[in-house]
DNA sequence: GCCGTTTTCGGCCCGACTGTTTTCAGTCG
């Protein structure tokens, strides 16, 4: 069911929609494969399994003719097309795109008349000036390439989230403060709560563009402005990040933050649906059009609720605004409720000076408090787990008595006894089952032995879930997002497994995990009976507030907040989830 | 190539900015 091999339908229909298009073929039918890997995206079940049974042109975006391309690639790992397409085309041209500025026409060009197919050729073009003698392009365009190959050369690609939310906020709260702006907001996949960020978008409004434009182009973090207008620049940060800001008056704040936050895809399909109702879309706001195609009334909408409600929908959240199934639901009043900061009681997963953590028990339980939750649990490493500082069984049950000493101290939050429990190799815990089973609630995490093969991984986790002694699967696939590539494991049998014995499964809101993935949410939740916990792993009160970014990676899944155990009341949660060692 | 409370044929999102032009194509989001 949790089929992984989709990525490779994506991607075979991705490359066929690119290489169509360099091949200057009719750009709808190549808009046509770009949106059906985008449908496919959003499919919660195995594409081998809708090819095989049928039930694949079900899905919207996906006619006979793409179905008969899926079917082919399935069964000989190619088509015919697609072998066009390559032998049409230098193996390495898709590299191209990479470069900001070069899109098909170009990229086209390039090759057409001076036969670059690859990021090296590109720079050898550059240097030896015979760009600049190609129609359209001058000196300008052969300076903006070269900046973009050295760019290319030291940064790669997307950025993961955890390296930019401190500059991010950092340049909103300079924003905000600044007197000629009324709001600001981050835009961009920032919002929607992507994992990665090409770059930022960032939307004000105010009554003062161009004081606004000096606040933003002279920000600390702004190492070079690459493009300004009236309305929009487009700074470099000294990490090498793109950001633009676009400016625009308070009255359609709300339809230019909507513009921004994207997706295109869903922007795009929003556009679509507005065509059919005599509807034009733009940043600006929702304008009625006669059929001439002029603007004849501006439809009043502040706020993105309004702009939604104009076409006849209810708000989509940012985090679904993919083009992968949300506006079909909004059509059918069926999407989900899904969790809010406000929505969280409890985070189960936090570390102290005991172990690796920076913080006291009662320093936690203290900022915990003040940030509104109503219990949380301390999970310290175990033994095993040297580097962290990991427990054994005294220093746990040293700790066991000083939370009971700090409960009694410390009004407004109850604090429970848990621990994260190494999984060793073979799948026993780190722990001896009699002190597991004085806790509240026990994480169990792998941390060590990673690289074992794909069957021995889902084996040893397969049997710590069956355990009946751990009450939680703690970051399910040990990733560390652009840094650490997730263990191989069979997830399938593993949340099954997690469903039948009552053990929840973590959506670890740490920036640098976000596991499990919040596409692997989307379809885990199909499961019956299956619970997810989100929970900082902090280890400083600073981490207590990477909450919402778990929360972000839920919502992305589809998530209702009633699957959440910690949006449950104590009475609730006690009923709820499984302690160590009882049924 | 896909799709249809306008359509089974004829449409398919929209505007800002750049660099090259001399009125606009290409790219981006």
């Amino acid at each position: 069911m949790l089929s992984m091999n989709n990525d490779a339908y994506i991607d075979f229909l991705e490359t066929t929609a690119r290489r169509m298009d360099l091949l200057g073929e009719n750009s709808f039918r190549v808009r046509a494969y770009a949106r059906a890997a985008r449908a496919l995206e959003g499919i919660s079940s195995s594409i081998d399994q809708c090819i095989e049974d049928g039930t694949i042109t079900d899905i919207d975006g996906i006619g006979e003719g793409i179905a008969t391309e899926l079917k082919g690639f399935k069964e000989n790992g190619t088509t015919e097309d697609f072998e066009r397409l390559k032998s049409a085309l230098p193996p390495h041209i898709d590299d191209l795109f990479k470069v900001q500025g070069l899109g098909p026409k170009r990229i086209r060009t390039l090759w057409k008349e001076l036969g670059v197919g690859s990021l090296q050729e590109l720079q050898q073009a550059a240097d030896s000036g015979q760009i600049a003698t190609l129609p359209g392009m001058g000196k300008k365009t052969v300076e903006n390439i070269q900046k973009e190959l050295e760019r290319l050369a030291s940064y790669k690609g997307r950025a993961p989230i955890a390296d930019v939310i401190d500059v991010a906020q950092s340049m909103l709260e300079a924003l905000r403060a600044s007197p000629s702006v009324q709001r600001a907001e981050i835009a961009g996949s920032y919002r929607r709560g992507r994992i990665t960020v090409g770059d930022l978008d960032m939307v004000a409004a105010s009554t003062d563009h161009a004081a606004t434009m000096k606040v933003f182009t002279t920000l600390p973090a702004v190492q070079e402005v690459v493009g300004q207008g009236d309305t929009k620049a487009t700074v470099r940060l000294h990490s090498g990040l793109s950001c633009d800001l676009r400016v625009v008056d308070p009255e359609v704040f709300g339809a230019t933050l909507h513009h921004f936050t994207g997706s295109k895809d869903h922007n795009i399909a929003l556009r679509a649906r507005a065509t059919k109702r005599k509807l034009r879309v733009n940043e600006y706001g929702v304008f009625r059009i006669n059929d001439q195609g002029e603007e004849t009334e501006r439809l009043p909408v502040a706020t993105e609720e309004d702009l939604y409600q104009a076409l006849d929908l209810p708000f989509i959240p940012p985090e679904l605004r993919e083009d992968r199934g949300e506006i079909e639901a909004a059509e059918k009043n069926a999407l989900p409720d899904l969790p809010s900061l406000q929505d969280i009681r409890a985070d189960l997963h936090m570390h102290t000076t005991y172990s690796d953590g920076r913080k006291s028990i009662k320093e936690m339980a203290l900022a915990a408090k003040e940030r509104g939750l109503e219990f949380i649990c301390i999970t310290e490493h175990s033994q095993s787990l040297h580097i962290a500082n990991g427990l054994d069984r005294e220093r746990l049950l040293a700790q066991i008595e000083e939370i009971d000493r700090v409960n009694q101290e410390v009004e407004g939050i109850r604090i429970l006894k848990g621990l994260e429990v190494d999984i060793l190799a073979d799948g026993t815990l780190d722990m001896d089952d009699e002190t597991l089973s004085k806790l509240d609630w026990v994480i169990g995490s792998v941390h060590q032995w990673t690289r074992q093969p794909i069957d021995e991984m889902t084996e040893r986790v397969l049997r710590a879930v069956r355990s009946g002694l751990i009450s939680a699967l703690g970051h399910p696939t040990g990733r560390l997002i652009g840094r650490r590539n997730p263990y191989e494991i069979d997830l399938d049998p593993v949340l099954e497994a997690c469903a039948e014995n009552g053990v929840a499964v973590e959506i670890n809101a740490s920036p640098q995990r976000l596991d499990l993935d919040s596409s692997v949410v989307r379809k885990a939740k199909e499961i019956k009976n299956l619970w997810f916990t989100i929970n900082t792993d902090a280890h400083s009160i600073r981490g207590l507030d990477d909450m919402i970014h778990g929360i972000k990676t839920a919502r992305r899944g589809w998530l209702p907040k009633d699957r959440i155990v910690n949006t449950l009341s104590w009475d609730a949660f006690q009923k709820t989830v499984r302690a160590p060692g009882k049924g």
